[in-house]
DNA sequence: GTGCGACGATTTTAG
DNA sequence: ATCGTCGCAC
């Protein structure tokens, strides 16, 4: 046998039996900050070098892109050798390669177009209109987050029982129709990739056996964040032969809300009877963070069962900083963040989590006016800003004019006179003649049908993408994208419609997109699919949305939701606005279910930590423009006394916690009373004087209620 | 086709 | 407070 202790020099001992397991499934319990992407990466590389298993055989799947690159590059740098064999990818990422591989048997078109979230409501909301329904009663959103939801329960409008009730007969309609408009244009929404692939598999036995046969090892990342779809198609592609190793932390399930289900690992166990093999030693975080982290998450009931443990240093205690309003919380953090660059670290090393975006705002503004370099997170990436959009949709309509998603986008932007009359009679007339918009409008010129006003603006449309089309013969693809954005005069149009900067902005992008088709190289992959440059990066692009914001490489402070801030570390994190209503949210608080998972998210945020973690809350809130006055959350008093140093006690200075009586008797704004049939609330409003007064209380549980002071029969509570 | 004021909603988000 | 959407007037 080849010498393999490089492969389990740097493991411990649990680490080491997850990636030497023999022939069993194995569920590998990963704690955070427990070294699991190092098995993942070692156990592929242990069956390949010791269980001589073809590269070909395996297949690894992620979340994100990011994780995939990821894990393919540290897979690369341990085994020293190419891994293009390997299928290491996104869920999305690997259904793609096999919807493409197989398009004509899983009854799609080889060039089929991936339609993002955005392009996907456009499309339903279109559907809707179309419909005469009312966007009110069907609200798109809404209607997308149905569709989405029955595909990610593998269900087709067909099977879907409406039961005689009118608005769901509805929305199965919809679906039906929005199903059917992507099928004319060869677009696929992202559960689609999924569930065509299941389909493609589940009713073709030939393929299915193929793959089950090839895929020895599939090792899935993060499986408590797997929704239905994943695991039935996981379970697809798995033959009796197979291998599954699978990894993940019912500790850091945080996505319940779009469709994750924990429940699959505990499915996983019961169908595929694994090993267990626990990760419970920590890297990251002192031993004080941990614990404290333990003993939060120690409140849910609903674990499997899990205790992180450390041989480092005990660490800082965890402080707690009670902040008048949100303003003096921003500068406490501010404030500490400026200690810790004085002591000579750095602005990276400090990550600022906060449960909603909105709380960013104060954190930019204040380190701002420190003079602190900042990035944040979240917003759009690169493939999402509407400039970029803008310029792919006509990309999308000269690689394939039956696209109607693209047509409909860029038909009448920039503005050519093209108004919602016309693009209406022309969807009209491409239904009743079965036809994609573009033919129509062909038909529609050469006919003679249209007024003469629209015909002519339809025709400078039609010229415009029927040239581009022509020159994409004479050019390749960086060729045909700088020729786009040139002829359509996109930049001239936002240049006339916004501020400069804006507008500056967005040419600059366009600029960077003209770059990025110019240096765009196709995969290998893609390349044996047939597919051509132009197809292959739009399915990238649309695949991989990229960067949130590009270049901002430098040495800055991260702001970020909890969410996002999943699976990174940072030697010193702030968890800002811990009061109730906030964090747990409010919507989280009302949902039965919903509040063990936003423990698990105080957990994630609080095992980000490395070496110091701050917990801050206010005492009063300005938010939606009026002032809250909430509580400390409910997970700061879940933390152990011992381990905890309180900055500033709340008997000391609070103004809002410590009001006075007012000479006529009424309760101080902030106040907390109680109330025989509510409960205990706080005072959020007072009109009016004496008895009389009126009385807006927001009740812990009754929630927000008037009472006339004279017949509410408050007492005062500390 | 554009511009403006009213209106409403406002957790978290990768592919 | 703030941002996006809708309807209406020019």
């Amino acid at each position: 046998m080849d010498d393999v202790s490089h492969l389990l020099d740097e493991l411990n001992d649990a680490q080491r039996e997850a990636v030497t397991m023999g022939s069993n499934h194995c569920l590998v319990l990963a704690g955070a900050g427990s070294g699991k992407t190092r098995v993942l990466v070692h156990r592929i590389a242990w069956a390949i070098q010791v269980q001589h298993a073809s590269p070909l055989s395996i297949l690894a799947v992620t979340f994100t892109n990011k994780a995939a690159s990821e894990m393919r590059g540290r897979v690369e740098s341990l085994l020293q050798i190419p891994t293009s064999g390997l299928w290491i990818g996104t869920f999305h990422g690997i259904c793609n390669r096999m919807l493409r591989l197989h398009a004509s048997e899983a009854g799609l078109n080889p060039t089929f177009q991936i339609l993002d979230s955005d392009d996907q409501f456009r499309l339903i909301r279109r559907t809707i209109r179309e419909m005469q329904l009312d966007e009110g009663e069907f609200p798109p959103r809404q209607v997308q987050g149905f569709i989405n939801a029955r595909k990610d329960d593998g269900v087709r409008p067909d099977h879907i029982e409406h039961h005689g009730n009118p608005l769901t007969e509805q929305m199965v309609e919809i679906y039906r129709r929005y199903q059917a408009a992507c099928e004319r244009s060869s677009l696929v929404d992202f559960a689609e990739l999924l569930l065509r692939t299941l389909e493609l598999l589940r009713d073709n036995p030939t393929r299915q056996a193929h793959y089950q046969q090839r895929f020895a090892h599939v090792m899935i990342d993060e499986f408590q964040d797997t929704n239905s779809l994943q695991y039935a198609l996981v379970r697809l592609l798995c033959g009796s032969d197979s291998q599954l190793f699978v990894v993940g932390d019912d500790d850091q399930s945080i996505y319940g809300w779009r469709g994750a289900k924990v429940e699959n690992v505990q499915h996983f166990v019961d169908d595929y009877k694994p090993q267990v093999v626990r990760l419970e030693q920590n890297y990251r975080s002192t031993a004080t963070i941990l614990e404290a982290a333990n003993r939060v998450i120690d409140h849910n009931d609903d674990r499997m069962g899990k205790n992180l443990w450390t041989d480092g240093e005990q660490g800082d205690p965890v402080r707690v900083f009670s902040a008048y309003n949100e303003d003096e919380e921003a500068e406490f953090i501010i404030g500490r963040i400026q200690d810790w660059l004085d002591s000579g670290r750095n602005p990276s090393e400090v990550g600022v989590l906060y449960r909603s975006n909105a709380q960013s705002r104060l954190f930019e503004q204040a380190l701002l006016r420190a003079d602190i370099p900042y990035r944040v997170y979240g917003g759009l990436r690169f493939f999402e800003r509407a400039e970029i959009k803008d310029a792919l949709a006509y990309l999308r309509l000269v690689h394939n004019p039956l696209d109607d998603a693209a047509f409909e986008r860029v038909v009448n932007v920039p503005a050519r006179g093209i108004g919602e009359r016309t693009v209406a009679h022309l969807r009209e007339a491409a239904r009743a003649s079965n036809q994609s918009l573009w033919d129509c409008s062909r038909h529609q010129l050469a006919s003679g049908s249209l007024p003469g006003r629209a015909r002519n603006a339809l025709g400078v449309f039609v010229d415009l993408v029927a040239g581009l089309k022509q020159q994409h013969d004479e050019t390749d693809l960086g060729g045909i994208m700088h020729r786009i954005i040139e002829q359509t005069e996109l930049i001239q149009h936002y240049r006339a419609r916004e501020t400069s900067d804006r507008a500056e902005a967005r040419q600059e992008n366009l600029d960077e997109l003209i770059r990025a088709t110019e240096n765009y190289e196709q995969s290998i992959e893609d390349e044996q699919a047939g597919l051509s440059p132009m197809a292959s990066f739009l399915t990238q692009a649309a695949l991989e949305a990229g960067e949130h914001q590009g270049e901002k490489w430098q040495d800055c402070v991260q702001l970020m939701t909890l969410h996002s801030a999943k699976g990174l570390e940072f030697p010193l994190v702030f968890m800002a606005g811990m009061e109730e209503g906030l964090f747990p949210h409010q919507k989280s608080v009302e949902e039965p279910g919903r509040l063990s998972e936003e423990r698990r998210l105080a957990y994630v945020g609080m095992t980000r930590a490395m070496e110091l973690l701050f917990l801050s809350y206010a005492e009063s809130r300005r938010l939606h423009g009026q002032t809250l006055f909430g509580r400390p959350s409910r997970f700061v008093s879940e933390l152990p006394p011992a381990l905890v140093e309180d900055i500033r006690p709340r008997l000391q200075v609070s103004t809002a916690r410590a009001p006075r009586q007012t000479n006529d008797g009424l309760p101080n704004l902030g106040s907390r009373v109680r109330h025989a049939k509510f409960g205990d609330g706080t005072v959020l409003t007072v009109e009016g004087q004496g008895d009389n007064a009126r009385i807006q209380i927001n009740f812990d549980d009754a929630g927000s209620k008037w009472l006339v002071f004279g017949y509410a029969a408050l007492d005062r509570i500390a």
